[in-house]
DNA sequence: TCTGGGGTCCTAGGACCC
DNA sequence: TCTGGGGTCCTAGGACCC
């Protein structure tokens, strides 16, 4: 199967600046079932095998082959619940490997703009993509430049992408959905649609009627915007299908589900309010977070743990350029099971905003010491940054005291610059504060972690 | 054995002010 | 000491996303 377009060696050049009046054209392109692409790039033997990846501490399952689905094994189902019935089935299993899943990302992400100047990074698996304004080689049609896309990211990265267009961002989600849908019964009127295997085209319908028949066979809880509890209102209000909940009256659905449910009514007329987001927003929080491997009573646990915790939400923190006003931290027994519950928090904020790493341990700790109490058996723990600027748009501070010497600022910049590269260098957690530990009982379970293949030379099995 | 982690935005209601 | 109207800011909770 070699596609006889292979795709502009670059962007720009193939992209016109756009007409501001010109019909916004948006493609989604989406990685199929991600996690278990990426271990079978490195895992041929695992093609047509049925394969599923866990979330953070085996909890549950976040990710399924087709193959895996045909068995019956469900999305988000509990890992202890069907790990006997899985394996027995021959299925195969993998922690999840965020560092592995992070890198073929970014590697599909650079496929995309060579097609495109116009690129939103969604998540770690989609991308919304402008492909208006572009001029395709003579006699080229949008969807078969789609098509051309989705050939160009699968040779140069291995991983399958569906890709669904329309003429908003929530049309494109649709489409997307459609393009990887069976074509029965009345869609069948409609194939000359789906004529490219993994895209489809709102714009190529031949007319209104068409798009109401479509529209009329994607269910209401599989429109972008509508979750678990909308979808359980509009059903009980009778509201079934995307096409229904496309005609309903604004007023009603303003009151219903707020300005956000009348966006996503909108755009599924074709009215786009939803634009690309090419920089992103300013972050406004950092969250880390993890379960514990087993559940944890010793409050020293726990103390390293948050120590740990913080350690991490203090690089990402420094990596974005930032500096916290503002922290957090909170401490939960299990949601189920028989022990006795308890759930609490606690914040503060820093007379002046930093992204040193000691005195964040040093206020996360004492947080905790506010919050815990004997006699719980602790599931999870979490440090929040909130209140974040960048460093050098900050306020001189008016307390000098508080502050610190310039000198010691400097020495603390310097210690933190060095500690982030020798962990960037060497591997995460070369350096870490004692306070973290060493055992680290507490930590979460991984026991299917795929190796580092674009990390680590060494563990990639065929190069020796 | 006991269900992930990391985000954003909107709304209602209370506190406070004039 | 008897009760209006309107504004702002903050927070908790709900809803959604992947």
């Amino acid at each position: 199967m070699k596609p006889s377009f292979a795709g502009p060696a670059s962007g720009p050049e193939l992209s016109l600046p756009r007409r501001p009046d010109s019909q916004a054209v948006y493609a989604l392109v989406d990685c199929n079932c991600f996690y278990v692409s990426c271990e079978r790039v490195f895992r041929p033997d695992l093609t047509r095998r049925p394969v599923i990846v866990l979330s953070n501490n085996d909890g549950c399952i976040i990710a399924r082959s087709p193959e895996a689905k045909v068995l019956g094994i469900p999305m988000g189902a509990a890992w202890f619940k069907v790990k006997k019935q899985a394996l027995s089935l021959g299925v195969v299993v993998f922690s999840s490997n965020y560092p592995l899943y992070g890198d073929m990302s970014a590697r599909v992400m650079d496929v995309l703009r060579r097609f495109s100047t116009d690129v939103e990074v969604y998540s770690i698996d989609e991308a919304f993509v402008r492909l208006d304004g572009i001029s395709l080689p003579k006699g080229m049609s949008l969807t078969r430049y789609a098509a051309a896309l989705r050939h160009a990211v699968f040779r140069r990265t291995g991983i399958p992408v569906s890709i669904g267009i329309g003429p908003t961002k929530t049309l494109a989600k649709v489409g997307n959905r459609l393009s990887k849908q069976q074509i029965t019964g009345p869609l069948r009127s409609l194939s000359h649609a789906f004529r490219y295997q993994g895209v489809f085209n709102f714009f190529d319908l031949p007319s209104a009627e068409a798009r109401d028949t479509l529209l009329e066979h994607v269910e209401v809880t599989d429109v972008w915007g509508v979750g678990h509890r909308h979808g359980a209102m509009l059903h009980s209000c009778g509201v079934r299908t995307a096409r229904a909940l496309r005609d309903m009256p604004d007023d009603w659905v303003r009151r219903r589900m707020s300005v956000v449910g009348l966006h996503t009514v909108l755009e599924l007329r074709g009215i786009s309010c939803l634009t690309l987001e090419e920089a992103p927003p300013a972050r406004r929080s950092i969250l880390s977070s993890r379960s514990f491997g087993t559940l944890v009573a010793n409050k020293e646990y726990l103390l390293q743990a948050v120590t740990a915790y913080m350690t991490r939400a203090a690089e990402k923190l420094r990596r974005e350029g930032l500096e916290a006003s503002c922290i957090g931290v909170f401490i939960k027994t299990p949601r189920h099971g028989k022990g006795p519950r308890y759930f609490n928090s606690a914040q503060t904020r820093l007379a002046v905003p930093t992204c040193y790493s000691p005195h964040l341990i040093q206020h996360a700790r004492r947080l905790l010491e506010q919050i815990w109490k004997p006699g719980y058996r602790y599931q999870k723990a979490g440090v929040l940054l909130f209140g974040l600027e960048p460093v050098r748009s900050r306020q001189i501070s008016m307390l000098p005291l508080l502050d610190g010497s310039e000198g010691q600022k400097k020495s603390e910049k310097k210690l933190m610059h060095v500690a982030d590269a020798i962990n960037t260098r060497f591997g995460k957690g070369t350096l870490e504060y004692a306070a973290a530990g060493l055992g680290k009982p507490w930590k979460m379970k991984q026991e299917h972690l795929s190796p580092r293949y674009t990390s680590d030379w060494n563990e990639l099995p065929f190069v020796r």
